[in-house]
DNA sequence: ATAGGGTTAG
């Protein structure tokens, strides 16, 4: 049936799509899953065709395929909202809240807050919320969009919009601040509201990890005093977070004492304390020292778990040897355990780092044997090895395996690439740059200004054009992300140069006040970028980017 | 989606 749905639907004039033809050929013959259908054919649609396709009484929607699909299409926004919009409109199909949500963290990811608040708006009309998830939500991508003062206000106001603040919500929102590096402002919103909402002993666990993940441990052992002068006991869980935070900050004494503190105090010490130990000692380069307390962890009655194997993996692969994680590899699967992706991306990123790319792409195919697919960072860590051994023709052919629908690229994908293209600086690699730089664009991704001026600087020096769909041409006028209000990193202002597009190569300055919907009439347009420098930036005379 | 352990870059 969804054969049939791929031939019918298939546009009469596909839109040429440079670089990420649709994969043509398949490494694994088993079925690709249904939603995996799904967003290949979503992909390659206009809206149009896309509405016919998703209205189709063919296709039995639950909200499991549709939660399943948007993660698909996680990583091309403006897709993956589309057909969440076509498919609001189905006759007989509704969106359930857990779709919601990834519909709003998906605009909120996409930083379109008006969209975000009309699906807020529209969950709430439906009676599906929002919910206390919904705002987790919302507040961790304002946090991450650099507004935290917007998110604290939000988990204020949750109450007006019916979902009133309690404990747990308040707890979220002390660890969404405190894991983007917030601990202060977590810090003193909940000094505030710690009476209000009876701060418990997770609320301090939070706080002590906010202020040991920027190193700040002093901070942390004072939360901790404070919270064992208001009668809460620290749990094996705050003596995990001390642990890791000793290491983090550079406390390797430290941190062996108050593990021996720990066993002193008859804790009962558990396997993330021995993962914490083992990680720690390989990370500064102490192998003996973690191997060590690897070993002797299952004396004392703990065994290691996948977390554990994948730390002294990685360790071994940077502080070691690779043959020896081999070794360790082979053992683990030897006891039973199961390798996660984890375990193949610290292991294949080894490979890399050791120059034994092709072993690296072996265990890449050995991960879809065994059930477990590469993600998008498997294929960023052997792109970013392929480029920085200047193999950028191998580093595009990866790229164009992650293909459409599996596994789409997302921004550190593209910034690697987009890099690598001006190592060389042949007009076809920035060429190539130009595209790239549209194609993110298009999903989404906003480059960052560097980014940006970079390859529009390396157009303009080789006089290539790109060509270049409408839609995203009104993206490629809008601000990038440091432009826009409130600002991404914030606070930059002043453009370092003015742009302007014209049409080209027939049309002359003169004709430069083309309006937009003369443009409209052309599928594709070729541009070609001016800009106007601002001082005395004079690129074209010595040749440089 | 309420807290702690494995992936990522000089």
């Amino acid at each position: 049936m969804l054969a049939q749905q791929l031939k019918t639907a298939a546009p009469k004039n596909p839109k040429p799509s440079f670089l990420i033809p649709c994969r043509s050929f398949t490494t694994s013959p088993s079925h690709p899953s249904q939603d995996s259908h799904l967003a290949n054919l979503i992909l390659k649609s206009d809206p149009q065709t896309l509405t016919q396709i998703l209205h189709s009484p063919q296709i039995d929607w639950t909200s499991d395929l549709v939660d399943k699909t948007l993660k698909r299409l996680w990583n091309h926004g403006p897709k993956a909202l589309q057909f969440f919009r076509i498919l609001d409109h189905h006759p007989n199909y509704t969106h359930s809240c857990s779709s919601f949500d990834h519909a709003v963290d998906i605009a909120g990811r996409l930083r379109d807050y008006k969209s975000l608040w009309t699906l807020v708006a529209r969950m709430r009309a439906r009676r599906l919320g929002p919910g206390p998830r919904t705002f987790a939500i919302i507040t961790e991508r304002y946090v991450a969009a650099g507004k935290p003062d917007r998110a604290v206000k939000v988990f204020l106001s949750m109450h007006e919009h019916g979902c009133p603040q309690d404990l747990n919500s308040f707890n979220t929102i002390l660890d969404v601040l405190c894991k983007a590096k917030r601990a202060e402002k977590a810090y003193n919103l909940f000094k505030v509201f710690r009476g209000r909402f009876k701060a418990d002993c997770v609320s301090y666990n939070i706080i002590a990890n906010g202020w040991c993940l920027i190193k700040r441990t002093p901070k942390a052992l004072e939360l901790l005093g404070e919270m064992v002068e208001r009668g809460l006991d620290p749990s094996l869980t705050t003596f995990n977070i001390m642990l890791k935070g000793y290491f983090r900050a550079g406390q390797i004494k430290e941190a062996w004492e108050f593990f021996l503190q720990m066993k002193k105090r008859k804790c009962e010490i558990d396997v993330v304390t021995y993962t914490t130990l083992v990680h720690g000692f390989g990370v500064v380069g102490e192998i003996k020292k973690a191997r060590k307390v690897f070993d002797e962890m299952v004396g004392e009655g703990v065994l290691p778990s996948v977390a554990t194997y994948n730390a002294l993996i990685q360790v071994l692969c940077k502080k070691d040897s690779v043959e020896n994680a081999v070794v360790v590899f082979e053992e683990m699967v030897s006891k039973g355990y199961v390798p996660n992706v984890t375990t193949y991306n610290v292991f294949i990123r080894g490979l890399c780092h050791s120059g034994n790319m092709d072993r690296a792409l072996e265990f890449m195919d050995r991960m879809k044997g065994d059930e477990c697919d590469p993600n998008v960072q498997t294929y960023n860590v052997v792109i970013r090895y392929f480029c920085d051994a200047g193999e950028i023709e191998k580093a595009l052919n990866v790229f164009e395996k992650m293909g459409c629908g599996d596994c789409l690229p997302n921004l550190d994908t593209y910034n690697v690439l987009i890099s690598a293209m001006f190592v060389r600086k042949k007009p076809e690699d920035l060429l190539v740059a130009g595209k790239l730089l549209i194609e993110m664009v298009d999903r989404g991704f906003l480059p960052r200004r560097f980014t940006f001026n970079r390859v529009l600087d390396g157009l303009l020096l080789t006089g290539v054009s790109v060509p270049v769909e409408v839609s995203t041409l009104d993206v490629l006028l809008s601000p990038c992300v440091e432009d826009l209000p409130f600002g991404g990193s914030g606070g930059h202002s002043g453009a370092l140069f003015e742009r302007e597009i014209f049409l080209a190569p027939d049309l002359r300055p003169s004709q430069r006040a083309v309006k937009k919907q003369d443009w409209l009439n052309k599928d594709h347009l070729t541009i070609l970028v001016e800009m106007k420098y601002h001082g005395e930036r004079n690129l074209n005379k010595n040749n440089r980017l």
